[in-house]
DNA sequence: CATGAATGAGTCTTCATTCAT
DNA sequence: GATGAATGAAGACTCATTCAT
């Protein structure tokens, strides 16, 4: 990498990280794409040289953590299901609660109508989170810890709609409920009774 | 109620009626409030007759149909409590769906915010529907359906969450998912499982 | 007519004044919507009251003055055909020079690409300029001026080319050209050459 | 010519036949200095090595089919006036044409206000075109063909507007308007008659 | 209660052009 | 000569909201 691409790096970074940190503290709509830029310390143009559309810097504020989840479940090929299950469900939100309130409310608005979201080259992040789950089922069903009838895609559809449930219900709540907390009891008390009539 | 008043109603009811069509059309923020004045046939201005701002007509047009949900609980106090949970449900989601996809993404992208949401007199609709299903599960725990010691909080929570995580789903899958297809799925196979260590 | 909609009227004639003064004076591209709306002493919304961009003031500044000419050519019937197509192209040419060289720079910039005229309810002025003076020839064959088998469209054609002609000309000629003056000498030399065929 | 002057000329042309496609294709004010470059493989900056503002590549665009006319002018001395007038005209609406009506609406904008082209050492398109026709009617009256007192400069002016006219009603007609086919018409049926009063 | 002209803050977005590499 | 990141001026346009009639 070049000298023009490392600053081009770098200006991208200071642009994300201006936003993550007015975003967290304001909130999407209460904010400007020069309150961004202002705190990057870049022109107002600039912000257009690497996102289309002033949501699109939400996207990849969020896209980060995300990212490491799926390789973190690649080492982990020999936990037991629920436990498997139960680490990306704390992970996931983690994920989520670490953004921030705000960060989460903007990241869903856009993604609730996936018409908001074009060039989405990555397809969409439902689709994503529902596949990586599904294939955690069905890596189990493979290795005979679920009976091999377990119906794989209407559990994922339950669990995940649980996940986006519970964030949804955070965002809505005002902060006073704890997405980590709810998604350990949630696992605790809940993913065994939903599974037991599949498992082994 | 004099002729007025009469009258008024009519303007009210014309303005929701308009709202309503043109967001299922469109989405919320693709319209503007002339363009429901305009469709309503009555003077701009008029809309503030009847809304503050124009947010306020989407919370007119979702409390509607979830009204009739509440009267049609007390008919059914008979019923069999897993029973009267998936009758709850899936009144739940009929009108969900009734609104149209782009009403209830609108819709939550709005309640996703509760500082968007001023005079909110009746209370967040996230707390209204969390206290009635709470209120089904303690009445079940008063008539001895459910031991005394069910966590009747974590159980609303969980089972709340699963409710709006489908309708985010819903919202977010481009109208594929079908949501009263899944929670039918739920109710027909989660709902004894997670309720089961509580029942008598 | 009510005060209110006369002071509509009136505000959308100071908007019209304003924005011909200023458009003589800088040229279309020089001024913006503010200063045409800061002359008028209106707020800049207002401009947007009365026309949907910024273009399209322009079109409404040129559409006064040749509204009369039309009504005028009604006023001529007895006329000879060459003194009515004299008439008619001087005041044609007159109106095009009393708008001034800028105004009309643009208006001819405005209606080159007929795809930037929406709305465009009065047909496309070259249409309706077309379709008069088809219709001054027309009249002259119905009355025996001119003989059956004249060509009228083609002539029309010639002759529409000419007017336009030398508008553009004087458009490019940084306004030594004097539209009317070559208007008069075309007239006076070349409309009895290219009529002659077919006068009787 | 060594190499690098062999490359900035391939440079170049490519920007010049991108340039033209996209004008053609959308317009001139629909795309903007980063799509020509896209289309011509090269770098934004690099336009601006060739070129000093946008608006320069079609001078440039336009200027090339031109040039040719001049030359086949002075392959054609012996021919007979209204033959060498029917064949620049044909000539030069076929230039006209062949740019696609798009070009030539760009083109005539740009011309329209010579204020717009600075460091226009050629001398306006417009003066050039009218000396060019100016010299053709004055080789006529030199060898006789035209009587002495023959206005030329009247009838220069005269038919240089019914050139441009014709040009400025096909770009306001949408493309219905034939330009090459009016032009035809014209040297057929009217050259004649303007002409003969001055001819031996 | 109804009307609709007037308001003007607010913002996104575009893009020609420059210049360090 | 080529590159493409950075610039930042510039402006059109929207639209929720008000208020005199």
């Amino acid at each position: 990498m070049n000298k023009r691409q490392l600053s081009a790096q770098t200006t991208r970074r200071k642009l994300i990280t201006a936003g993550l940190e007015l975003i967290k503290e304001k909130g999407f709509d209460a904010i400007n794409v020069e309150d961004i830029t202002r705190k990057a310390g870049v022109a107002k143009g600039s912000f257009y040289t690497y996102f289309k559309r002033k949501e699109d810097i939400v996207l990849d504020i969020s896209r980060t953590p995300f990212g490491e989840i799926a390789e973190e479940l690649q080492n982990m090929k020999k936990m037991e299901l629920i436990e498997r299950l139960t680490h990306y469900f704390h992970r996931f939100m983690e994920c989520v609660e670490s953004c921030g309130i705000n960060v989460c409310r903007q990241w869903t608005k856009d993604v609730l109508d996936p018409n908001n979201v074009p060039d989405n080259k990555d397809g969409q992040k439902w689709k994503y989170d529902f596949e990586m789950l599904k294939s955690i089922l069905e890596d189990a069903i493979s290795n005979g810890e679920l009976k091999k009838d377990t119906p794989a895609e209407l559990l994922t559809h339950i669990i995940i709609s649980e996940l986006y449930g519970m964030m949804t219900c955070w965002c809505m709540s005002d902060g006073k409920f704890e997405p980590l907390e709810w998604t350990h009891k949630f696992c605790k008390i809940q993913l065994r009774p939903i599974l037991k009539p599949y498992l082994h």
